[in-house]
DNA sequence: CTTGACCCTCCAGTCCACTGGAGGGTTTAC
DNA sequence: GTAAACCCTCCAGTGGACTGGAGGGTCAAG
């Protein structure tokens, strides 16, 4: 095995992580990874399990969990049970949100095309008043764009 | 044609256009609706104008743009142009930019279902010291979850 | 003449995962 | 002995689209 490092300082597993200083700074507030002790002069001190659960943490973190999930599912190992339960949970969430955030972009893309072939004829028509673009205006009265999409405009909310 | 109300208040504008009297405030400092005048006591006045220019707002967030471009395309129509010109380079990027997210978000849906039917069977396993999920960290060492996703962990960002 | 609904401005907070900077102290190499 | 590199805490800011609340003023009905 290889030797077990002790004492290794911020910086040290901010490079060997590849997770800024700060960032891991801001781990620890919320309860990610903790130094293992400090120095007389209060520098953190990590050891070689820092390194390994920062790569659980971005692990979890490629699956699309919020660090909030990620510190409940370790919150739940350090109170000695397995996440597992808790885990299959929050993935099967996962993929439930991902299956409509996909289908509403799908969505979108399918309204921008139609928007862009009709954007080719359609060009600076009538300038009416009270007219902001003609193209994406002519639109809404008869077809695609309009309708039910009062919900998740931007999508990217929340 | 319907006769044009003007004088119109915060409140029945929000009440008609289903946007809230905070969010028609904030618009107002984008830049978006602005009111055509006040009352002596300051009260905003909108006339229909302001509604159909909400509506515009609307399907133009609709279509995943977000209010910085809307107000772009404002501004341009307000200079006398017409923006369809803009307006055909916003959708065009627009549609880029969802493929690489569709993209992503299947690519993290497969691996979240890999996971998952793998945490079927690997259940709640060897709590060896420094595990934190067995179902999650077994999955690392041989397979599909690990690997080159530094970039885009919760794909929601910015 | 009071109650309540409405309006105003301005500041702060929300979510998320950080980053930047000020204003210090410490350690290491030369 | 000093300069550079490192560390500390604390506060503020980012983006996006708002929302909440304080602390006021205004207006119509009863």
């Amino acid at each position: 095995m290889s030797k077990p490092r002790d004492r290794l300082r911020i910086g040290d597993v901010a490079r060997e992580s590849g997770v800024s200083v700060k960032a891991l700074r801001y781990y620890e507030t919320l309860g990610l990874v903790s130094p293992s002790g400090r120095t007389e002069a209060g520098y953190r001190l990590y050891s070689d399990d820092s390194l390994d659960r920062l790569r659980f943490v971005h692990q979890a973190q490629a699956l699309g969990l919020p660090l909030r999930d990620i510190g409940e599912i370790i919150r739940i190992r350090e109170g000695g049970r397995t996440p597992c339960e808790h885990v299959r949970g929050l993935v099967a969430r996962q993929i439930t949100a991902l299956d409509a955030k996909v289908e509403q972009l799908d969505d979108l893309r399918r309204r921008l095309v139609a928007l862009q072939s009709s954007l080719q004829q359609s060009d600076n028509g009538q300038l009416a008043a009270g007219i902001i673009c003609p193209c994406l205006q002519a639109e809404s009265e008869h077809s695609s764009v309009n309708g039910q999409h009062r919900a998740e405009p931007g999508l990217a909310r929340h």
